[in-house]
DNA sequence: ACCTGAACACCGTTCAAGT
DNA sequence: ACCTGAACACCGTTCAAGT
């Protein structure tokens, strides 16, 4: 018991925030979980924002971006990928602390450097590589904010409210769409995607000669 | 003057959000901002969240989805993602407001029904159109958080704090990049993602017949 | 029907006082 | 060096009182 320090206050931040969700966080209710006075909060952590910051870094320090250099740079790309999504699984109400705060700490930027080396050893350079970098970093952060419910999937949020009252005239798409709107499986949703995103990376790199499986086709 | 209704209490809270950054916004402040008690604001709206659903749907009415249906599919569904990416654009402070809340009113669903609607002309069905659906709103969402800030861009965020400093020993990749991470072109990343995704579609399509500019191809 | 002030239960953070 | 209570300037929302 007792010593407080940064690393229990940070843990206690995101155990708070996974049971009552990011709304429910404050450096009071923090303080009370630890059973210590809020100020006390003030000797190991400078303010709110660095406390969260300290949030985002220690769920990211948690996923394990293990990474095989013998592996085609396709499977690399997919297994750091999933990575990065095993936060919208383990933390999901941390998700979005995580993905929007502008971390410059090692535990922030190794996911960066891992991607971007994979890259380069695909065959990107340059101001290639970082588009690719940045353009699958913008898709598998619109995954987890779907994923996690902080985005629209158009599908009922919970099974129990049935389904917003759709106008059949207005929205003739979204209606007979429904039966396919109505379910959203993350995990299909975020390989779909991928998939598609690794087979355009192939094809920009004149990598037609790759076998079925490795262009992520099904035989 | 005077007369309060919800159009104006959305609108002043816009303009707050726009000048100030949504963590400014409070009701106290958009009541003194329209010049009446705090407690006027609750004869027009439930609460504070209802009001945030108004200024998404606010935000998404002034986005022209306009549409033309002679045109190839692949250019319609380029227009639509330069339609929503204009959020960014003319409400960069409301835009994370905009992507996270759900909405099932008529200007939150016309988007998604409009995309449904060409994907369904290009040629995809069922599951599939519903996949494509997603895969795009994951990847302009995550654009557009990167775009105002909320998601890390690897670029400096301002151009007068000159970079992280970033150890080359543990970070040698991110180094040798820093030259083309330096820059972040919203524009030019949008728009490289999009023919991705745009090219990858057609393929999946099984498109290989068009021609290099409707494949999306420089010549 | 619409407006409103007082009140309640919360916030983050400063400051001065303790050990 | 670390802890803390009091205080300040804020929150969203309920309720009862006004017109």
């Amino acid at each position: 018991m007792s010593t407080l320090n940064r690393a229990k206050i940070v843990a206690a931040a995101v155990d708070l925030i996974e049971r009552e969700g990011a709304d429910a966080i404050s450096m009071r209710r923090i303080a009370a979980e630890l059973g210590v006075g809020v100020m006390s909060l003030y000797n190991h952590v400078p303010n709110k924002s660095a406390l969260l910051d300290g949030v985002a870094e220690a769920v990211l320090s948690g996923i394990e971006f293990t990474d095989d250099p013998s592996a085609h740079w396709t499977e690399r790309v997919r297994i750091q990928a999933r990575a990065f999504r095993q936060i919208a699984h383990d933390y999901p109400r941390s998700t979005m602390v995580v993905v929007s705060r502008q971390l410059h700490s090692t535990a922030g930027m190794i996911p960066a450097e891992r991607a971007l080396a994979t890259l380069r050893e695909a065959g990107f350079k340059g101001e290639e590589a970082v588009r690719m970098l940045r353009m699958f970093i913008a898709y598998i952060v619109g995954s987890l904010l779907r994923e996690v419910g902080v985005t629209p999937t158009f599908a009922p949020v919970r099974p129990d409210v049935p389904m917003p009252d759709v106008d059949p005239a207005l929205f003739p798409e979204l209606c007979a769409g429904a039966p396919d709107l109505a379910v959203c499986d993350h995990e299909a949703e975020f390989e779909f995607g991928l998939e598609l995103l690794v087979q355009a990376m192939a094809v920009r790199l004149g990598e037609r000669g790759l076998t079925g499986h490795e262009r992520g086709l099904e035989t």
